[in-house]
DNA sequence: CTGCTAGCATA
DNA sequence: GTATGCTAGCAGA
């Protein structure tokens, strides 16, 4: 980085100007109600929900630091508030934010500890009486930009755009958008200078103030364009055609109060309020007070935040900084240093992306990794497939800002001499197979594939940003791009602006090195910062702390499970596959024969079309579009009385065996291990499960005996058997403990079948009296209660009427009230917190449990009850995945998980491992968690999958 | 070539 | 009635 070539690129405002004065303004008020409503329930004590909410304080506090960070040279530095009581504009107009709820308590309580905070970090806090903080923003917005002083407003709020000029921008710290001159157009259609006359016809319904009815954003950009001015639509109002014309006649007399309640005043009085206007000098930022900061922190369990800022402290005793933290006392403003004293977590600075060509470069960058406490890790290669993917580059960050990007393997046109892959590699291996050099990376589990294929174990990797946000936000985005943008307020480059999408695509390594380094280092870039935004989030809470460390545990569990990959039998589907071709052919031709007329049995609307058109068959239901279903359930009802649905549904099955398995299972061998490996998400199932693809393994067919021969193809190497060892009623087990039902709790102490003893209790009989029918009731009614059934979901999956269902179900809940209890306290619960908990803490968010639409509300409902089961009950198979792969690993065993399947691990075994494996497995399976219930699990062996069952 | 639907495989 | 992923067909680029 010192003699070396190599390339700087500014991020963030690569417009800022040196010499030019900045001004922050941001709009807290705005921000308070996005940062209450944007982040989970934070809280001093996080088990205590009664003590003093954070989330908006921590959010705010989040914000200025990013903003702070975005804008290093900004000169002054203002947050403004609301002032509580009533403005201006409620004398002029009485309905004014007549219909805002009023501020919540738990937001209430939170407005003066972040008057405190902002002011402990060195902004001017404000708060006007009588007018709107948009008001005072405007006003001094206005004031600075006179004086030549660029102007940054940070604002949620798309009210502002009416500020905007050429020195004036509002940007979204949380969404990263930009309001300028050109993104103002860009986004309204209208000129910044004329947002006050388009809002006016838009109206206001947050506010509460009418525009003109019918009138939308599209007619009121025509209108403006056509015309140039709010006065000449209405001076032409007379010749405006239509039923917008005609509400716009009515509402001329409206206009005027609406253009004074829309416009935001730029000439306040702040006398006061900011002395000494308009030289600013009131504004001026001022250094963070950190001792007091620290306390601050301290005091509201942001321990993290606490740590980082003195260990920034004792660190950075920087003379420019002065002598060190000044309470409320005011910097020099001629240093021009808003921020001299960062905390740790976000140095302030330009982003710095080095690009490494040459040896000195690249020693350089191996003694930072090597000396830093945590390494921002990120691999760009030539396939997403990961058992395929070769090296293309790599890049670093250490510290925030600044990244480094090594390319190694690029072939595009004009690509500068690389440093040679392999004695990169070769050179980098001690370090990146160091446990003691910790590493943090953006869904790891690909990049040790990566490095796996060159022959590197990676070790030492402490943090996984995808996975972090999995576990603090499991129903949102998960993708590098959506955390930085949802975290950080920043907007990166995007993958397809390099590569382009879909088949124009091309590999990462025709990408010209300099837009690769730009990318690839913001990548490492943005992962350090985002680790630094979530970690201290799970770092504070003990149970989500808890669940974050499992998954990073099975993290590495799944990829030796997906290394390892699955032995298949490719001929023997092959053979399969040929003679299920063979039936679906002479099938096709019976149902051509029977139609009358050859068709594609594949096709739904074409059957729809034959049946109920040709044919004059029966609709029996419709799908979601209104066509008619020829679904399962429909063919089978008509079955009973033709003989070509039989036909279709005996072609269905069979074309869904051939087509997505016995075809496609052979075509994915991988050529240089022989066996299938499959990947496993990590962070996709809300209820934390796991899902499988490519191929999907977890849904190879196990019901009837033609689909399972599929796994008779799933197959052991020589002197290898395969064994199955599964969680036995692992779900009802969990519900017997969540819900504490003693009588469920006490089938499942005793032993005893519990859909047996479930019918036993329903239908008031001994249990030895239980009829198969019976037991097959009881077992429906055992699922339906794990998946939060309805009566009528009852009615219809047992063929009995609606009361009948309703009666089962209310026998259940007399007989097991305890089941009943917690069944309704998850819902409230679900309902008062926006989530519900696994056992061990996994939060399961339900967005829509809320919800004013009924349908959704309820299926928020039912997911709510069934969550909790589900999600302790992928906890437990991850908690056992992470045992056995320590038992294998510490015993040095040659036995191999292989396979994961919801409550059920395969395992490849060496037949002299097998005697240790049937009693040991099954024992660590049960004891990875002490419950109410005993856990038990039990393994089957046998050559292949099928017969290990 | 892409995105949607209908249908269906698993726990 | 919970949670997933994959396929074929089909419509609109």
């Amino acid at each position: 980085m010192h003699n070396c070539p190599m390339t700087e690129f500014a991020s963030a405002p690569a417009d800022q100007a040196e010499s030019q004065p900045q001004l922050l303004l941001v709009d807290g008020s705005s921000y308070l109600y996005r940062a209450f409503h944007a982040l989970p329930d934070l809280r001093v004590d996080p088990n205590d929900r009664a003590s003093q909410p954070t989330g908006a304080i921590r959010g705010v506090i989040n914000m200025l630091t990013v903003l702070r960070k975005q804008y290093p040279k900004a000169q002054y530095a203002v947050c403004v508030f609301d002032a509580p009581g009533g403005t201006f504009r409620d004398d002029i107009y009485p309905e004014y934010k007549a219909q805002r709820a009023p501020m919540p308590d738990d937001l209430r309580s939170q407005i003066a500890p972040i008057h405190e905070a902002v002011d402990l970090l060195g902004w001017r806090v404000l708060a006007v009486p009588g007018v709107e903080a948009d008001d005072v923003i405007g006003t001094l917005a206005r004031t600075a930009a006179e004086q030549d002083i660029e102007v940054i407003v940070s604002s949620g709020d798309k009210d502002l755009a009416q500020l905007v000029t050429e020195r004036i921008t509002i940007i979204d710290t949380m969404s990263g958008k930009r309001r300028d001159l050109a993104g103002v157009q860009t986004e309204f259609g209208v000129p910044a200078s004329l947002m006050v006359d388009y809002q006016v016809l838009l109206g206001d319904s947050v506010d509460n103030v009418p525009g003109v009815d019918k009138v939308g954003p599209k007619t009121a950009a025509k209108w403006l364009t056509e015309y140039g001015s709010l006065d000449a639509i209405v001076e032409n109002a007379s010749k405006i055609k239509g039923m917008a014309g005609e509400n716009l006649r009515k509402a001329l007399e409206w206009l005027p109060t609406g253009r004074q309640l829309l416009t935001i005043r730029t000439n306040c009085d702040l006398t006061g309020y900011v002395d000494g206007l308009p030289s600013l000098d009131a504004v001026t930022g001022r250094e963070i007070n950190a001792e007091a900061m620290v306390e601050f922190y301290k005091k509201y369990g942001f321990k993290t935040l606490a740590k980082g800022l003195e260990a920034g402290q004792s660190k950075t005793a920087s003379p420019a900084a002065g002598s060190g933290p000044k309470s409320g006392s005011n910097s020099d403003p001629s240093t021009g240093d808003l921020f001299a004293d960062p905390p740790a977590a976000s140095r302030a600075g330009e982003l710095k992306y080095d690009v490494v060509f040459d040896w000195p470069a690249f020693d350089a960058w191996l003694a930072k990794i090597e000396a830093a406490e945590l390494t921002a890790l990120d691999t760009e290669t030539t396939s997403l497939d990961e058992m395929q993917a070769r090296i293309v580059g790599i890049s670093f960050s250490v510290t925030p800002g600044e990244a480094a990007y090594i390319p190694l393997a690029h072939t595009g046109p004009d690509t500068p001499q690389q440093l040679p892959l392999d004695e990169v590699l070769q050179r980098l291996k001690p370090w990146l197979e160091n446990p003691g050099k910790k590493k943090l990376g953006q869904h790891i589990k690909y990049d040790r594939h990566v490095f796996a294929n060159h022959g590197i174990e990676v070790r030492g990797y402490a943090h996984d940003t995808m996975l972090q946000s999995y576990v603090l936000e499991v129903h949102r985005p998960h993708g590098l791009a959506s955390l930085a943008e949802r975290h950080l307020g920043r907007k990166g480059i995007q993958y397809e602006d390099l590569c382009g999408k879909g088949a124009h695509q091309i590999p990462f390594a025709q990408v010209a090195v300099d837009k690769a380094a730009e990318y690839s280092a913001e990548d490492s870039d943005q992962t350090l910062d985002v680790h630094l935004a979530l970690w201290p989030r799970l770092e504070e809470n003990d149970k989500l702390r808890g669940i974050y460390e499992l998954e990073m545990e099975s993290s590495e569990a799944l990829y030796r499970i997906e290394r390892t990959g699955v032995l298949i039998d490719g001929d023997a589907l092959r053979v399969q596959s040929h003679e299920l071709g063979q039936r679906i052919l002479a099938l096709e031709k019976e149902a051509h024969e029977l139609a009358g007329q050859p068709f594609n049995l594949g096709s739904p609307k074409q059957i729809g079309e034959i049946f109920f058109v040709k044919l004059g068959l029966p609709v029996v239901k419709k799908t979601a579009t209104g066509a008619p279903s020829t679904d399962e359930e429909v063919l089978e009802k008509l079955a009973e009385d033709y003989p070509l649905p039989a036909r279709i549904l005996e072609h269905r099955g069979l074309s869904k065996l051939k087509g997505t398995y016995t075809d496609k299972l052979p075509l994915m061998v991988n050529a240089a291990t022989g066996r299938v490996h499959t990947h496993y998400a990590q962070a996709v199932a809300v209820t934390g499960r796991l899902s499988s693809n490519d191929p999907n393994l977890q849904n190879i067919p196990i019901r009837n005996a033609e689909g399972r021969r599929v796994r008779e193809a799933f197959v052991a190497p020589p002197g290898c058997v395969i064994a199955s060892a599964d969680y036995s009623q692992i779900e009802l087990r969990i519900m017997a403990h969540i819900s504490g039902d003693e009588a469920l709790l006490r089938a499942f102490t005793e032993g005893l079948d519990v859909h047996r003893a479930t019918a036993a209790e329903v239908f008031g009989v001994e249990t030895e009296q239980v009829t198969s029918e019976q037991r097959r009731y009881a077992k429906v009614i055992n699922f339906g209660l794990i998946y939060g059934m309805s009566s009528f979901g009852l009615a219809r999956n047992l063929g009995i009427d609606n009361t009948a269902a309703r009666n089962y179900i209310a026998r259940y809940f007399e007989r097991y009230p305890g089941v009943k209890k917690y069944m309704d306290d998850t819902r409230q619960s679900a309902k008062d917190t926006g989530y519900v908990e696994t056992v061990f803490g996994r939060r399961l968010y339900l967005p829509e449990i809320n919800s004013p639409n009924g349908p959704r509300r309820a299926g928020a409902e039912r997911a709510a009850i069934n969550a909790p089961m589900q999600g302790t009950a992928a906890d437990l198979i991850k908690m056992s995945m992470v045992q056995v792969q320590k038992a294998l690993d510490e015993q040095q065993r040659k036995t191999r998980m292989i396979m994961q399947v919801h409550d059920e691990l395969v395992l490849e075994v060496p037949e002299a491992e097998v005697e240790w494996m049937r009693s040991e497995i099954p024992r660590l399976m049960a004891g990875v968690a002490a419950l109410k219930v005993p856990l038990l699990a039990e393994v089957g062996v046998g050559p292949n999958w099928e017969q290990a069952h």
